[in-house]
DNA sequence: TGTTGGTGGTTCAATAATAGATTCACTGCT
DNA sequence: AGCAGTGAATCTATTATTGAACCACCAACA
């Protein structure tokens, strides 16, 4: 009948954070007590007592507005990718993301739980900013995953990823000379097909609108887009790409600008789904209806546009397959096989509704 | 980095107690409660709560006057050599599900893993219907998860559940003489603020747009809409409530019905935030401006109603801290805590948007 | 340059767990 | 019958923990 030392949470945390640190989980800083608090799943106050303790000890010293440093010199590298698990990177709360994003991340936790790994989810925007290579830093040095998948990814974090030769997926598409493996929609395809649907349904003043921030599946649709316009039969045809940010505001900026002009579009492709429903609703304001006085489309899929009247003519994919596909070369990455190659880039389904109409 | 199994320290000494009992420190009787108090350092009745966990897994029987004997090795169906899993029952894929929804399952899947638990998901209409005995018969039959979790259940199915005794927690509101533990928004309460907002705006002529299956949230809504008008100073104030399927169709059919009349009502409550949407939509097919002809407010919340325009105004909750009641009741089932009481329902909180304007 | 977003530091109210105590009903013993 | 020991059921403090605000600080961005 032995005694329990110290029943406390706190002290059970500091107990496994003492070995953690001792097993050299962490070099150069700690991650955040926010982070610590969502992963240890206690509260950050109860955290906080535990690395009072660790403080106390002199393992860790804390550094306002930096961080909490490892204080112990540096360990050797222990090269953990015993430990089976793989990060994601996601710019915003999960909660905020696309549903059809969260649904492929999801299915990908359940695979690779399957296949014996453990998905961890990593939030933040510092890892999408111009220069995120200390935050980057911080981060591969503070979680020791057996492989990276990055999602939204920024040019500036491919070329991290690609110059540090860290095993990293791309979910999404990857910049013109940048070689990592990766696995998208084939976006390029989308856009050009939906400017000739709306083409052969008479248009020829087309927008399309596009995030501001230039990824690389951005660029690829706007590519897409301009040449479906440009090498079309239709001489007199005009494309139009107008940008917007995340945010309502920055959507509505952009449509008023669009159609506050003397010859505004009569078709327009929408490149996000959220983008979508502000676009919506921002016309029925405005008094268009759709799709008698625009016709409108959306690139991306998302289960929510099916409730909308008129149904959006859109581009359907199972999250499923998406999932699969990610797995299979993430597991091709894990077991270092010789080949490498990115899967080709998948093409989705067209679906017609009642969101697009001849012009006559 | 691994996480503590429970960390109150009543499960702490439950542990403790289950390795003595199986090396056989004792045999027969177990020392007194209050020997044993003694010699744990706990108080007696956290003592008392480990023997609780003890007794559910038929380890020990306690005898009034006598003393705790110990069992002999009377343990074998229990859950202790199960395979340690949850099953969710969802009526559709978990694609269609709200967000919301998806989100806190998913929340709750990370959470039951940290605890040793896999969540596995069973996606049926067939459990869902009039009779769902037959296929749920079979359902348990083929899965022994330790714990069910019932999600949008229907009234037959909590029924079935309630007579089998099979362990399981309801994610959503019991129908009135059920008794299973729960969890669920206050929807009574937030249809009765609804109502009075809307009230307090100048409106007299409200409508209720809910779904036509009745489960107990939208009953309870219904309930809690009918008393906020009835209760009010304003005699003259009338709430009609228009009744919708999940198809977009059945929503435009309700809408038709409730405006098609000679007073069509001023202000609108919709409690699913897909048929907010397509409200939304038909509205504007309408002619019908939101706020400036009908007010609206959203019973439910969703990631996606943020990019509408106007925002709608809805009641917020989290899906954390949603996931983490559900988990902690879940948990006091699987141990066989004694206190198995439901949680006291969350009220969110009320976040005014553009959708609502004062009727003059 | 000011702004923004991430840090640790601090405080606070609400809640849950635990301690400590009392009372009760029951058992076996004298 | 009386008694001492047992589990059962309460109750009230006290403490631990949570969750959520703030603040001051630091670095990157524009």
């Amino acid at each position: 009948m032995t005694l329990i030392p110290h029943r406390t949470v706190a002290s059970q945390l500091a107990v496994q954070l003492r070995t953690d640190l001792k097993k050299g989980t962490w070099r150069g800083w700690l991650p955040s007590e926010r982070v610590l608090s969502r992963t240890l799943q206690a509260s950050r106050n109860t955290v906080r007592a535990a690395l009072e303790q660790l403080k106390a000890d002199g393992l860790i010293e804390p550094v306002r507005g930096l961080g909490n440093r490892v204080v112990g010199k540096a360990k050797p590298p222990i090269v953990e990718h015993q430990t089976r698990t793989v990060g994601v990177l996601i710019p915003e709360p999960i909660g905020r993301l696309r549903p059809l994003i969260a649904l492929w991340i999801d299915e990908l936790k359940d695979l690779l739980i399957e296949e014996g790994y453990r998905l961890r989810i990593h939030e933040g925007r510092q890892y999408y900013q111009t220069n995120p290579a200390r935050a980057l830093d911080r981060l591969i040095g503070q979680h020791a995953h057996s492989a990276w998948v990055l999602t939204l990814s920024s040019e500036a974090m491919q070329r991290w990823f690609a110059r540090r030769k860290t095993p990293c997926l791309v979910a999404g598409s990857t910049y013109p000379d940048i070689t990592l493996p990766h696995y998208d929609l084939d976006y390029r395809a989308i856009c050009r097909h939906a400017a000739g649907i709306l083409l052969h349904a008479g248009h020829r003043r087309l927008a399309l609108l596009n995030r501001e921030s230039r990824r690389a599946g951005d660029v690829d649709s706007e590519r897409g887009f301009v040449e479906g316009v440009s090498r079309s039969p239709h001489r007199d045809a005009t494309a139009v790409i107008a940008y917007h940010r995340d945010d309502v505001d920055s959507v509505a900026r952009a449509l008023r600008t669009l159609f506050d002009q003397k010859n505004p579009p009569t078709a327009l492709v929408v490149s996000n789904s959220y983008a979508y429903l502000s676009t919506a609703s921002v016309l029925a304001q405005r008094g268009l209806r759709v799709p008698q006085d625009i016709s409108l489309i959306s690139r991306d899929d998302d289960p929510f546009l099916a409730s909308l009247v008129p149904e959006p003519a859109r581009y359907r994919v199972g999250p499923h397959s998406f999932a699969k596909k990610i797995v299979g070369s993430l597991l091709q990455l894990l077991n270092r096989s010789p080949s490498l190659r990115s899967p080709a880039p998948l093409l989705p389904k067209f679906a017609a509704g009642g969101s697009t109409a001849v012009r006559p």
